[in-house]
DNA sequence: TTGTAAGCGTTATCAT
DNA sequence: ATGATAACGCTTACAA
C-alpha cells in the first residue's frame, strides 16, 4: 500500500480511502491510485485489514464429522452460499466424529478469530468449554445435533416428524409389523428423535410397539446384519424403516443379496441412486443445503446483533415415494 | 497478551516466549504465565501472528466446483487431512463450475494471503491471471483437470489408463460393440482422456472405432437419453462405458427403466450404492481422497522450497468388478 | 533470564 | 481533499 501511495505521490491513507470508497477523494487522485494499483499488481492484505478493523476475521468456521459424506458436503455448500454474499469466507475442518479433534479444530478457529462458529457435534462431545465465547457474544450455531452441556442455537432436521411421516406411510399401505434399523447408538439425538417418530406413528395407528422390532446398525454392514436378524424372527416384519443413509444402504444391500423384493422399505435420508434401485427407494429426504443455509442465516442474524434467547430451528423433511415404500405386506 | 503480561508482572515478549517455547524462560515465570493465560482465558491471535511472522496466512485455499458432490467433498477431506498435521487450516469455496466465481474466490484467497492454492478449474476457465503469483513463488496446484494458459503443477486421476482398463474388461468378456456415454463436453480434459482410453482399448483389441457409438450426456437425464439413443441403433452396442459418475447414474436409471438387464456396463467413478444395483455395478474407481492428499503434498513440497519444474501427478484408478461389467454379450 | 524498540499492513482520529 | 500519527496483537533483533 505504501508502494502504491509513493507511486502516486500520496499517503497510504488516501489509497485506503480509494479502495474502500470512503470519505471524499478527488476524482483524478482516485484514478491515479487505481492505475497504480493495477500497474504494481497490488492486492490489499485482508489479514491486516481484518485485524485492524474488527479484531475479527471475516470468516465462518465450520466443523463437520466428515467432509466426504455427501450430507455434510452439501451442508457446507449451503453454509458457504449463505455467508459469501456477506463477504465472509468459509473455513472447515473434519472432526472424524472424535470429540478431541472437534475441540482442537474449534480452538484453532477461535484463535483465528472467526466471526461465527457452526458445529456439527461429534458423537461423544461436550461443549461447556464454549460457554465463555458464547457470553462474549460469538455467534455459535449447532447443526444436525444439539450442543451438549450448553444452551445454544441449533438447526436440525424435523427428525421426529419425518420419521413419523415415513412410518405412517408404511402403515397406510397396510403394514402392521414394521422393523426399525437405527442410527449410531452414540449419536443419541437423531436416533432418539427418529425412533420417537416411529413410535408416534405406531401410536397414531393404535399399533403396539415391540422392542424386538428395533435393531441397531451403525454402518452398512451392521445394518445388513440387523436386517437379516429382523427377517429371521418367528413373526418377521413386512416392512422396514431405516434410520439414516448408511443404515438404508445396508438394508438395501442385504435385501438385494437375500433376493427379498417383497419387503417394503422407507429410508431416512435420500440417496443418489435411490431411483435406480429395484424397487426404487422411497425416502424421507432431508434438505442438507437448507440446513446449512439456515444455520448460517441464524449465525448472521446473531452477528447483526440479535440477542434473543437461543432457539432451535427445525428444517422440514419431505417424503419422496418411489416404490419401495408402497409395496403391500406379504400375505 | 499485554493483559497476561501485566497480570504476571512481565513483558509481552516473555509471554510470547512461553507460548512459543522459545528462548530461555525461568520455570517459575513459565508457570505463572501459563496460570495467567488460563485465568484470563487468553487465546493467542493467529491473525496477528501470521501477519507478523510470515506475511502469509497459515491456510490453504481450495476451490472446487461443488462441495455437495461427494467426489469433491472427499477431495477436500483428503486435502485437509494432509495439511492439518502441518498446522495449516483449510479454506474452501465452490465455483459452481463458473469461471467468474472461480476467479473471485481465488482473488479472495490471494487477498487473504493463503500459503498455497489448490484449484479444480471450472469448465471454461483461464488461469493466465495467476502467472504473477506463480513466479512470486506461491504454490499453486491444479486438481482433477489441468490449468488453462498456465504451466503449473497438476494432480489428476489416471483417466486414460483407467478408461482403457474398463473398456478392455468389457472386451475381455466378449463385447465387440461398446457404447461410450461421455462427460460434459465442456470439461474437455477428462472427457478427452477417457475417450482416448476407450479408443486405446479398441485399438489394442483390433476393434474399429465407430463415431455413432460415442454419445454425450452432461447430466443424468441427458445420459439417460443418450443411452436410449444408443440402444435404438440398428446395430446397437451390447455394452456401455459411462464416462463419469453422473453419466453412470443416468445410464443405470435408463437401463433399469427400460428393463434392460442384458446390457453390460462399466462406469468411471464409484457410486455409493453400486453394490446394491441389479446387476451390481462394475466401476473404474477413482480415489478422491488420494487425489486431494497428493495435491496437498505437492503444494507442501513447494512450500518447503522445491523449485523443480511443474509436474503432473497421475493417481491410479482401480477396476472393481461387481457384475454389470461381466455380463456376456446378448446373442 | 528478561526487556526495549521497531515493524508487519492496515485503518481511526484528528488535523490541515 | 489529504495527511500525520497512533494503534490493532504479535514477533524479530538487539540490549541489558
Amino acid at each position: 500500500m505504501t508502494d502504491v501511495a509513493r507511486e502516486v505521490g500520496v499517503t497510504a491513507k488516501t489509497v485506503s480511502r480509494v479502495l474502500n470508497d470512503e470519505g471524499p477523494v478527488a476524482v483524478e487522485t482516485r484514478e491515479r491510485v487505481l492505475a497504480a494499483v493495477t500497474k504494481l499488481g497490488y492486492r490489499p492484505n485482508l489479514m491486516a485489514r481484518n485485524m485492524r478493523v474488527g479484531a475479527r476475521d471475516a470468516t465462518v468456521g465450520l466443523v463437520v464429522p466428515e467432509l466426504g459424506n455427501p450430507f455434510y458436503g452439501t451442508v457446507a455448500g449451503g453454509v458457504e452460499g449463505a455467508v459469501r454474499p456477506r463477504g465472509l469466507t468459509l473455513i472447515v475442518g473434519s472432526s472424524g466424529e472424535t470429540a478431541g479433534h472437534e475441540q482442537s479444530l474449534i480452538a484453532t478457529f477461535l484463535a483465528r478469530r472467526v466471526s461465527a462458529l457452526i458445529v456439527v457435534p461429534a458423537a461423544a462431545g461436550d461443549h461447556r468449554h464454549l460457554r465463555s465465547e458464547r457470553v462474549a457474544g460469538l455467534p455459535i450455531v449447532f447443526l444436525d445435533r444439539p450442543a451438549v452441556g450448553l444452551t445454544a442455537d441449533c438447526v436440525v432436521s424435523a427428525n421426529r416428524d419425518g420419521a413419523r411421516a415415513g412410518v405412517s406411510h408404511l402403515i397406510a399401505h397396510g403394514h402392521r409389523r414394521i422393523g426399525f434399523v437405527g442410527d449410531l447408538p452414540a449419536a443419541l439425538y437423531t436416533r432418539r428423535e427418529r425412533l420417537q417418530g416411529y413410535r408416534d406413528a405406531l401410536d397414531l395407528a393404535g399399533l403396539p410397539f415391540e422392542r424386538a422390532l428395533v435393531e441397531t446398525g451403525h454402518d452398512p454392514e451392521a445394518a445388513g446384519r440387523a436386517t437379516m436378524r429382523l427377517l429371521a424372527l418367528a413373526d418377521p416384519p413386512t416392512a422396514l424403516f431405516a434410520g439414516n443413509n448408511l443404515a438404508s444402504m445396508g438394508v438395501v444391500v442385504a435385501l438385494s443379496r437375500a433376493g427379498r423384493k417383497d419387503v417394503a422399505l422407507v429410508g431416512f435420508d435420500d440417496l443418489p441412486l435411490a431411483e435406480a434401485l429395484d424397487p426404487p427407494l422411497t425416502v424421507v429426504a432431508q434438505d442438507p443445503a437448507a440446513v446449512g443455509a439456515a444455520a448460517a442465516e441464524l449465525a448472521l442474524s446473531r452477528l447483526d446483533g440479535d440477542r434473543s434467547r437461543a432457539r432451535r430451528t427445525l428444517v422440514p423433511t419431505r417424503l419422496i415415494t418411489r416404490g419401495s415404500g408402497e409395496l403391500p405386506p406379504r400375505t
